[in-house]
DNA sequence: AGCGGAAAGG
DNA sequence: CCTTTCCGCT
């Protein structure tokens, strides 16, 4: 078993008085800003999941499918994106642009027949964020004969909740229960399969930290989404910190990595295979 | 609405 | 590398 990295704050999701956050929100890692040292500019599907995950509600909403998210007002999530990057004369057939390259690496995958909406590849995404994955080749791994199991490429599915193990504890089991319906990614920290066995190392460190908007009705009324206590905003209401060792432009770095892969295949995989994005891979 | 090439910029 | 801008095509 591979080593992840120690000492963060305890799980976001599951705190010992059983109270269940809301907010999402990144760490404060994922919002370096561009002019810190090794840092780069908000990438567009930081910005989506940070939307998507605080509920935001109005231009951009998560959709029946895990991952699938549905853009309710196109043209101001477009306005949302430009105020952010500070480009004035974003739309949403621009945004859209970015959207399609997201395509190729596999971040992303247009839900075909339902507007506006798409499907993020949490497995993808997800993965990349394991500090210390791929594990170091410990024992001679026989090689798998021919599929690209190498660099980003998980050994085991990501499973929803309904599937999963908790591996958090007790709030674990709240959550799980808490969260039937349409388990989304921010809480699998706390589900992922058993294999992983998630440590509450890594709890603090996920990007995808959060509940839906709507839980349960046990949880409804919990109040205000109470934010993570180690979030920190700046004048400008974004987060500048870095405490933690890994970033989402490392896992942007490790995503592109595979898009050269992934182009080569690129017209064979037009042929009909991304039924399953998000489920297996 | 959605796609993807081409070029350019940060 | 990650868009932003523009655009022809379906």
């Amino acid at each position: 078993m591979w080593e992840l990295p120690s000492g963060s704050a305890g799980c976001p999701v599951a705190q010992g008085d059983g109270a269940v956050p809301q907010a999402v929100l990144f760490p404060d890692w994922a919002y370096k800003p561009a002019w810190s040292p090794g840092s780069r500019q908000v990438q567009l599907w930081h910005f989506l999941l940070e939307l998507l995950g605080r509920g935001e509600g109005g231009a951009i909403g998560w959709g029946g499918e895990w991952g699938e998210f549905v853009i309710r007002d196109p043209e101001r999530l477009a306005r949302l994106w430009g105020e952010r990057k500070g480009k004035p004369h974003m739309n949403y057939d621009k945004l859209s642009r970015a959207l399609r390259y997201y395509y190729n690496k596999r971040i992303l995958h247009k839900t075909k027949g339902k507007r506006f909406t798409y499907k993020f590849n949490f497995s993808k995404l997800i993965l990349v964020n394991y500090p210390g994955y791929p594990p170091p080749p410990q024992p001679p791994p026989p090689p798998p004969s021919h599929q690209l199991l190498q660099s980003g490429a998980l050994p085991f599915p990501l499973l929803p909740a309904e599937s999963a193990l908790p591996a958090c504890g007790g709030a674990a089991s709240v959550m799980h229960a808490a969260v039937q319906p349409m388990p989304h990614p921010f809480l699998l920290p706390c589900c992922l399969p058993k294999p992983i066995a998630m440590p509450r190392a890594l709890h603090g460190h996920f990007p995808f930290i959060s509940a839906p908007a709507r839980l349960g009705a046990n949880l409804r009324e919990s109040g205000p989404p109470p934010l993570p206590s180690a979030l920190h905003v700046s004048a400008n209401g974004w987060h500048h910190k870095s405490p933690a060792g890994w970033d989402l432009n490392h896992i942007s770095r490790r995503l592109f990595g595979e898009v050269k892969q992934t182009e080569i295949q690129g017209e064979q995989r037009k042929v009909g295979n991304d039924a399953q994005m998000g489920e297996s891979e």
